[in-house]
DNA sequence: GGTACCTGGAA
DNA sequence: CTTCCAGGTAC
């Protein structure tokens, strides 16, 4: 799909005023939007229409927004080990390792370690449990997002539905690996650790690579609106 | 059947 | 801010 179609589109959509969601749960914002686009969900780490990424979000409140995930080869321990020395006990009794990590330890002792090449997510003993090459993260962030059509949505609950009103749809782009790796530094994009015990394995949601929407301008050279 | 990606949240 | 969390697929 190109860019002047996804506007064509888009403006269907932003006239259809509230719709239902697709799926339930966090995620259903993004499904609902791809399936009125007509685009198919895929787990691939390429860009969705004409080298742009499409992401989706809710107005309301101020939650993060995932640029990339990168889990491949970066663990230092087995990430089921991981979440049984370091994550905590959730309302099911159920051990996780959810944690956006800092500069500064969290309860657990883990922080994030940002170094000139690399940055790795340790442990106060000095244990490291995983790292990531800057030069890779900002090839990744090229790779996935050279741009970002950044779509809103005001949220509305209807017997227990929830419903989605598209209302604006923004072209972010230009960026590069200088920059991205000057915002890993500045924490303006967050490592966020998303994995839990299932038993046998670690059911791992990817460690993301993520930000708040008001960061969101100063990852990219120019924003204009559709 | 486990890993690594995708799509996104709340208090 | 940190702590905590969700439903999907390819291979």
């Amino acid at each position: 799909m190109t860019i002047e179609e996804f506007k064509t589109k888009f403006k269907e959509i932003k006239n259809k005023g509230f719709i239902p969601t697709t799926r339930k749960g966090p995620t259903g914002i993004g499904h609902t939007l791809e399936t009125h686009l007509g685009i198919f969900e895929n787990n691939d780490a390429h860009p969705d229409i004409e080298g742009a990424e499409l992401k989706a979000h809710r107005t309301k409140g101020n939650s993060l927004i995932t640029l990339f995930t990168f889990n491949n080869k970066v663990w230092k321990m087995p990430p089921l080990e991981a979440v049984k020395k370091y994550g905590s006990l959730d309302k099911d009794g159920r051990q996780g390792l959810y944690y956006t990590m800092s500069l500064k330890p969290n309860s657990a002792g883990l922080f994030l370690d940002v170094q000139k090449t690399e940055i790795s997510v340790r442990h106060i003993s000095g244990e490291v449990i995983a790292t990531w090459q800057l030069q890779t993260l900002a090839d990744r962030f090229m790779q996935k997002m050279p741009a970002l059509l950044f779509v809103s949505a005001f949220t509305e609950e209807r017997d227990g539905i929830e419903y989605f009103h598209f209302y604006r749809a923004q072209l972010m782009k230009g960026t590069s690996p200088e920059l991205l790796a000057d915002q890993f530094r500045e924490e303006n994009i967050l490592v966020d650790l998303r994995l839990h015990d299932k038993g046998t394995m670690a059911r791992n949601h990817g460690t993301g690579f993520r930000t708040y929407e008001d960061k969101l301008p100063l990852l990219f050279q120019s924003i204009i609106d559709l």
